[in-house]
RNA sequence: GGUUCCAUAGUUCAACGGAUAGAACGACAGUUUCCUAAACUGUAAAUCCAGGUUCGAUUCCUGGUGGGACUACCA
């Protein structure tokens, strides 16, 4: 139990003795704003109708009975119906050594439960672009937050492999690719697919029979025809090794690999089952569907007339298949909001199929990445390559360190890891910082910020502090000793300044956003908690000088707290997969 | 047309139904004999409109206005 909730029960125990209503909906606790004195605040005014009395007269009976009653408040006080409580320093200090002492903090304990997160999942026709950076970025953070959050967790990748849109590709390829290879080219290989799917279609406006000669290759491959097959193949490996290089240098990775190709013909029994159950109908042409007016929805097709599958049909399957399989929990989709109507979908006709986990279902319906101009079109030339990008970023982080020369007397090794640490820091916040459901705008023509509320500007915070403790320890202060010679409260300075108490509290509350970024599936929770801290610590860095300090035990205190600001920031941004470097 | 999401400083983003709506960039004015100025301090600047519910509404409801997405026997 967190120290909010501590607090809340202690609070509603207060309401119980002094007005005999247990309702704890009643009793609401949140941080008390910076400009008021306190720690927690609790609103009264929901309590009036049980105490009949006036909002101050109630905010000052249940301060008397938690100041009273409580070992660990020390004080209140009441503002326009606010009883805003104030903690012990004793209290703060004890909570200040557990965190010193808790190599994994922030760490939730075991929940015992299994989550698979399909993220990234592309398709192999083109290279990747900022919309796939969105959704990679995002679910790989989301993974990671549940996994802090004491969940076991699958990173699962769903690739499109197949269908009229590889073949498009693959034909070009074969009428005017000339045998480029990307060893030939040195493009890429998702690049040089991505030219050919480019290429099919500026040649389809010339010839329109080429579509035709598409819909062909489709049944090829699909008879397994031998040429086709290998030439699919083939490219797709070009692909594949073209996605292993950005997911590498975006740091993202997984732990299932499904292929499109070998999941796209699941899903087919369950349409037998439907049917069985009653809940699909057949259609004359023998179509297979299911009727999903009653909830105000469309009728959905499962199963052409034809008899072969659609996307709806196979995703069924899938979730079939892992939730069986992998025994989970809970599947958690990261796809874009567009595709809302789909998972509404998927989850209602798996709910009328009578399987009760489809309730487990969550789909991370994010925003789309839009350009000033609108949405991102590759027909018109609008998109934002994801490694031009990349690359873009970490070349404006090399010589913006170059002019600040912050490189001075680093190994070219160093500089260019540092650059590559910092452009990819500022990429990676910019992206998660924003609530995941909400549409965001990418001006290409303004590069990215690397000063305020950025991924440098916190990286910058940690590399201070770290080149701090490096002096510290070159100046032999052992300070992490002092604390242990101390004894509880004693290991915090006995003058203890309000900056220094604001932040360990600010620190205390890492695991409650880590929570809070779980239950949310949101990244943008941790990245707007780890910016205030590394604000608030900026502030007390630029008033108070840590190793000029003359009182030794004031100044082991502030490198040990300073060693943790830096620790929670490191943690932090870790689950954003932003790395922070030891000096920049 | 139907379904659905969104609308906050000039701009990009915050704000479990709670106190005086927070940041950042940009603008303007400052801070460096001192642990990294990618930092710090200050000034100006916003809830689309009209109703409703509530002790209290940026937040919930209704209606408008403006914008996005979906509405394939594509995935």
């Amino acid at each position: 139990m967190n120290i909010e909730q501590n607090i809340g029960q202690a609070a509603a125990e207060a309401v119980e003795k002094l007005y005999g209503v247990t309702d704890e909906a009643l009793v609401q606790i949140s941080k008390t704003r910076k400009e008021f004195t306190g720690d927690y605040t609790l609103v009264v005014f929901p309590l009036l109708k049980a105490s009949r009395k006036s909002p101050d007269a109630t905010a000052a009976e249940i301060g008397e009975y938690l100041t009273a009653n409580h070992p660990d408040v020390d004080a209140f006080n009441v503002i326009k119906g606010f009883l805003n409580i104030s903690l012990k320093p004793s209290f703060w200090a004890a909570r200040f050594g557990e965190i010193c002492g808790d190599p994994s903090f922030g760490r939730g304990a075991a929940t015992g439960k299994t989550i698979m997160v399909e993220y990234s999942s592309p398709n192999t026709n083109k290279p990747l672009h900022l919309g796939h950076i969105r959704n990679n970025l995002l679910g790989w953070s989301v993974a990671e937050i549940l996994k802090e959050c004491g969940n076991t967790v699958l990173k699962a990748n769903l690739v499109n492999d197949r269908g009229i849109h590889i073949c498009k590709s693959m034909l070009a390829w074969q009428r005017f690719g000339g045998g480029e290879t990307p060893e030939s080219s040195g493009l890429k290989g998702d690049h040089l697919v991505g030219k050919y799917y480019v290429k099919f279609n500026d040649e389809l406006k010339k010839d329109e029979s080429l579509l035709t000669d598409a819909q062909q290759m489709l049944r090829q491959w699909e008879a397994h025809d031998p040429e086709v097959y290998t030439l699919w193949q083939t490219m797709n490996g070009w692909v594949y090794d073209g996605f292993e290089k950005t997911y590498k240098r975006l740091g993202v990775d997984f732990d299932r690999m499904y292929y499109e190709s070998q999941t796209y013909l699941l899903g087919k029994a369950l349409v037998e089952e439907g049917l069985a159950k009653g809940v699909f109908y057949r259609r004359d042409d023998g179509s297979v569907w299911c009727d999903l007016t009653a909830d105000g929805l469309d009728e959905k097709l499962l199963l052409r007339a034809d008899g072969t599958s659609v996307y709806m049909t196979q995703d069924l399957g899938t979730a079939l298949r892992r939730f069986t399989d992998e025994n989970l929990d809970s599947l958690v989709y990261v796809v874009g909001n567009e595709q809302n109507y789909h998972f509404q979908v998927l989850k209602l006709v798996l709910s009328k199929l009578g399987y009760s986990w489809a309730e487990a279902i969550y789909h991370l319906s994010y925003g789309m990445v839009e350009l000033p101009e609108g949405k991102m079109k590759s027909r018109e030339g609008t998109v934002v390559d994801a490694d031009d990008l990349v690359e873009g970023m970490v070349e404006t982080a090399r010589d913006m360190s170059a002019e600040l020369g912050k490189l001075d007397g680093l190994s070219a090794e160093e500089a260019s890891a540092i650059a590559e640490t910092v452009g990819l820091g500022a990429l990676k916040y910019f992206i998660l910082k924003v609530d995941p459901r909400k549409t965001m705008l990418f001006d290409p023509r303004e590069s990215i910020d690397f000063n305020g509320n950025t991924g440098p500007f916190i990286q910058y915070t940690h590399a201070r502090i770290r080149s701090v403790l490096r002096k510290a320890a070159d100046s032999g202060i052992d300070y992490a000793a002092t604390a242990a010679s101390g004894s509880g409260s004693a290991s915090v300075s006995e003058n203890i300044l309000p900056e220094e108490l604001e932040l360990i509290k600010m620190l205390s509350d890492y695991p409650s956003a880590v929570q809070a970024a779980g239950d949310n599936f949101a990244p943008s929770v941790v990245a707007a908690y780890v910016y205030d801290l590394a604000k608030a610590y900026n502030g007390y860095y630029h008033d108070h000088s840590i190793l000029r300090e003359t009182d030794p035990a004031a100044r082991d205190f502030r490198l040990r707290l300073s060693e943790q600001v830096a620790a929670v920031i490191k943690r932090g941004m870790r689950l954003l997969g932003i790395a922070v470097p030891e000096r920049m």
